[in-house]
Order: C-alpha cells, then structure tokens, then sequence
DNA sequence: TCTGGGGTCCTAGGACCC
DNA sequence: TCTGGGGTCCTAGGACCC
C-alpha cells in the first residue's frame, strides 16, 4: 500500500463505439452498438447512448437490438482500434516505465516509477494533462482513477466514468469499500457472489465482518484470502509491465451447428492453422495442444494432449487436435470450436532450422512451408488471424475467403471503410439485395450525405480507415472545458471522488467533437477484416443486417 | 434471434516417482 | 501380499476478466 494515490488505471469511455463515433461524423451523439452481427453475436461495447436503452456489453445482439432497434449496428474493427490504442499506450509511456496494458483500452501506470512526485498535487495533475493529451491525440475521452492501489485505483475510474478523474486517498480505502457490494471487487463474479450471499454476504463490510476463516471455509484457500485481504483495502499487487502470454488459441462459433463430421474436421483443421500462425507471428511454440468443443445445448468439453517437447509446425498441432477429436462424440451438433496451444516456450527462428535440421525431415520442412504457403493465400483473414486480438463477429470467416476466391460478390460489411471513384472516401452503412448504401463522410468532415450502389459498382472498392486526427498540434482538439471531477469538493487537491458508482444510465453523452475541418489524409494500414456475416446462399430472409437505420 | 473470443488462475484427481 | 507421504506432471473443468 502506498501513502500517495500514485496508482493510476486509465479506463477509456466505450472504446470501441466512440473511436467509431469520431470516424464517423453522423454517429456522433446516436446510440451505436458494436459486436458480431451474426445470429449468434452479442454486444462488444455500445456507446453511452445506447446504454441508455439497457443495451451493454456481452448482452446478445438480437436483445441488443429489440432495445434499440434504431442504433447503427457495426462490426468491430480491431486493426483501427489497436491503432489508437498504440497513440493511448505511447502516451501512457511517457508518464512511466511501468505501464501494464490490460486491454487495448485499459492499462494501469506506476507513477511512482516514473519520478513523478509522491504527493496528490502532482498525480492529479499528471492525470488532468494526461487526459487532455489523448483527447488531443485521438479526439477520444478516457477517465482516470488515482490510489495508492491497483484495487482502488480501478473503482475510482469506474466511478470517473464516463470522462472524469477521481482520486481515492490512501486511508479512506475501508471506508470507502464498505458499503459497496461484493461485486466491485476482482475475482468475484456471479457464482462467488451467489456463495457469499447465500452466507448472508453481500457488501464488502460484511465481507470484512465474516472473517477470514469464514471465507476461506466458503471459497477455498486463495480465493478466500485474496478476497479477505482485498476487502480490507489491501493491495499489494505491483504495476507489471510485460507479461509473456501463456496460451494462444482461436476459436470459432459457427451461424448454424455443425453435424456433419467431416465438416467438424474441416473447421478444426483451419482452426489448427491458425493457431499455429498466432503462435509463430509471437515467436513462440508450445508443448500442450487443446481442443474445445461447445454442443447445441453450450455445454463445453476440453480435451489437450502434451507432447513430448514444444512445436509451432502446423502439422503436429493439426494431427493432435485431430487426436483428441476422436473422443468427441459431435453427433448432436456443435454450436463452437476451437484450438489452442498452451505451455510455451520462447521459440526463435534460429530453434525453427535448428529443428528442422536435426529433424532432417525432409517432409517436415516441406510441410511447413506447403501450410505458410495455405496462410497467405487467406489475405485479409490471415492478417486477422495473425494479429494479437480476436477475429469479430460471432461467424466463421472460411465463408468470405471461399467467396472471394471464387468472385462471388463481395459483401460489404457494416462500418467498414470505402472509397468510391466519383464521390471519394466514405463507409458502408449497409446492404442487401444487391444494393449498398454508403455514407460520405470520414473523422474531419461533417456529417455526410447517403448514396446507394448496385454492390458490384466498379466504382467502389474497399479502403482503411482513415486517422482519427490528422493534425500535427495545430487547433487539434477543441479545448475541453475544465475537468468535471466528480465529489470534489474545494479546490484544494485533496481527497474527493468518494461518490459511491451509481453509474447513472442517464450519464451525459460523451462529450468531445473531434476535429472538424480537417481534410482526411493518408492511408493507414487496417487490415481488412472479413468476419462474414450469413452463410453462403441463402441465408435466412436473404438479406444481410444493415446499419445505422436512423434517417440523415 | 440466448449466450463472442481471447485470455488467466485455481482446484482436484490420478499417475508416477522417490 | 493392507495401502505412509510427499512432490510434480498431466488432464478436465470452472470462474472470472475485458
């Protein structure tokens, strides 16, 4: 624990809906959910005026969308929202060398490791010039919570939320924890709370009054403890900067359950595939090969096989998996399924021919480049799958790459960026029966006009996403006006943000009109991501989902 | 239109070894 | 030819987080 609030958690406000929102001008200040659009998706992020409607994260989509018929429905775009995430994290770099990203929107900062002074004058202003860095640098607003905890620090930016800064001085952490409920604390999900409550717990004083043996007796050994000694406030978890992954693994759940056992062997094979491509694009290679199998009825079986050293060859996790899927009956249908490698080690390219050689396996060299061979020729897919975050939407991809190979129409995805030869950059707002209807408008324009197209228009082709700000300093950010720090009583720099989470649904829309007037300059490289969405012919109802139903 | 995808950590039983 | 007691590895499942 430390006697300055020099923890920070930086939290930014409905990532992936608001860099949506500063890309495109006409979503700004209108309910926009992202998410898988497929039968099976369910809500990544929605922005705050969505959430207005109940609508929030991991609700299923057909939910999401009979609460807010009237959102712009969008696919997420990884490749542009690690974009700005890098802009966030640099700046979070320069703050301290003990930064600890946790998402590509969230990470912890030791302020303490970065020299700034002990003291909360000079945290709370390190946090004020941080926030109005990255509104300045990504036109976007994040909140801020300061403690002598990483515990702590994250409940005060959940109370910052949306867009504000909240200290917590080192002291007030019992009192202040005590009437939360049990829920606020890492660790503790609905099954836990479910067990404490049934023991007549459910805040964290109650928590604290059980007793540690209590809790022990009701939870098991660490858990018990950790929970006992978070209740009281105490933290002592440090800032870690760089983790190495443990496991790599991919997984896909398929629009309509897979029954046909060929097919089921199909799909893990290119699961199998790129798996292995995640894992050598991270220089590593692994010893434990598992395999996930999700039935009709969500019930989930694993099955994992050790081998007898670590191996990033395609080939070997492919035959595993292939292994462990014999004992899987999958008669009745499975709804999900998935690879994965786990006990890894560092695998260098030097280990790679190293191995090779030794092995003198002249097939297992050839193998290996046959399957890198197979990997490019998925483009957009792979560069997906080759990247650290999850491929989008609930539907498996093997669909799009088969149609582009074979020059069926393409499929314009929702919120996905175009360029059109006549009417220049917009994004596609949906389509369907051979139509697409584009909105031409992109971060530094007003609010565009819609056009429709026939979806083969020559005219059109696909694009990436323009930079969210494009100005170098310049009148790049609108000044914000002065901090809303919540609780703050008195302007003297001290303790404030005691305001219990109430999380008002009604929260204020989040403020912040990027720039305007900024011509869209160049390219960035997204790569496209094509998570498909419907199966081949004939979906249901034949037409795809369309975004943005809200009328210019 | 019920329930994504990528992770981490913990527990518990059995095998195996000393 | 009644079984003590670790320690470690492997496997499977589950809770949790973003």
């Amino acid at each position: 624990m430390r006697s300055a609030p020099t923890i920070l958690h930086l939290d930014m406000d409905a990532f992936y809906a608001a860099v949506e929102q500063a890309a495109k001008p006409s979503l700004r200040g209108k309910p926009v959910i992202v998410g898988g659009l497929g039968p099976r998706g369910v809500v990544a992020t929605a922005s705050y005026e969505a959430r207005r409607f109940g609508v929030h994260s991991a609700m299923p989509m057909g939910q999401a969308r009979r609460l807010c018929p009237n959102a712009a429905y969008l696919i997420p775009r990884f490749g542009l929202y690690r974009q700005v995430s890098d802009v966030v994290m640099g700046l979070l770099q320069e703050l301290s060398p003990l930064v600890e990203p946790l998402s590509l929107d969230e990470a912890f900062v030791d302020l303490e490791a970065g020299g700034t002074p002990a003291d909360t004058a000079a945290v709370r202003e390190v946090a004020h010039r941080l926030r109005a860095d990255i509104r300045a640098a990504t036109g976007l607003s994040g909140s801020v919570g300061l403690a002598g905890s990483k515990l702590l620090a994250k409940i005060a930016s959940e109370d910052a939320k949306p867009d504000g800064l909240v200290v917590i001085e080192p002291g007030t952490e019992r009192d202040l924890l005590a009437p939360l409920s049990v829920r606020i604390l890492p660790g503790i999900g609905p099954a836990t709370a479910e067990t404490l409550r049934r023991a007549g717990i459910t805040t964290v004083g109650e928590t604290v009054e059980a007793g540690e043996d209590e809790l022990l007796r009701l939870l098991g050994k660490a858990h018990g403890s950790a929970l006992y000694a978070m209740a009281n406030g105490v933290d002592e978890r440090p800032v870690v900067a760089e983790r190495d992954a443990k496991s790599v693994s991919v997984e896909d759940t398929f629009d309509v359950d897979l029954t046909d056992r060929t097919r089921v062997q199909t799909e893990l094979d290119r699961l199998a595939e790129r798996c292995v491509q995640r894992l050598r694009a991270a220089g590593r290679s692994g010893r434990t090969v598992v395999i996930k199998v999700r039935s009709y009825d969500f019930s989930t079986l694993t099955r994992s096989e050790t081998l007898r050293g670590p191996t990033d060859d395609p080939a070997v996790v492919r035959e595993a998996a292939a292994r462990l899927l014999d004992s899987v009956d999958t008669t009745a249908g499975v709804r999900l399924l998935g690879v994965g490698v786990s006990g890894l080690a560092d695998f260098t390219q030097e280990d790679l021919f190293a191995q090779a050689a030794e092995a003198a396996g002249a097939a297992e060299v050839a193998e290996a480049a046959e399957a890198s061979d197979a990997g490019e020729a998925g483009a957009g897919e792979t560069a997906t799958a080759a990247g650290a975050e999850p491929a989008p939407g609930g539907t498996a991809a093997p669909h799009q790459a088969a149609a582009e190979r074979t020059g069926a129409p393409r499929r314009w995805l929702p919120g996905s960026d175009v360029l059109h030869a006549v009417h220049g950059p917009g994004w596609v707002q949906g389509s369907g029966i051979g139509r697409v209807t584009v909105r031409f408008e992109g971060p530094g324009s007003a609010p565009g006009r819609v056009r429709t197209f026939a979806v083969d228009d020559p005219d059109l082709s696909s694009t990436d996403p323009p930079p969210l700000v494009t100005t170098a300093a310049g009148e790049g950010a609108p000044p914000r006006a002065e901090e809303p720090v919540r609780g703050g009583a008195g302007p003297d720099h001290t303790a404030d943000g005691e305001s219990p989470a109430g999380e008002s649904p009604a929260g204020q829309p989040p403020a912040g009109e990027p720039p305007a007037g900024q011509p869209p300059a160049g390219r960035s490289s997204e790569p496209a991501m094509r998570p498909n969405s419907g199966s081949g012919a004939g979906g249901p109802g034949g037409s795809e989902p369309v975004a943005g139903t809200s009328r210019p």
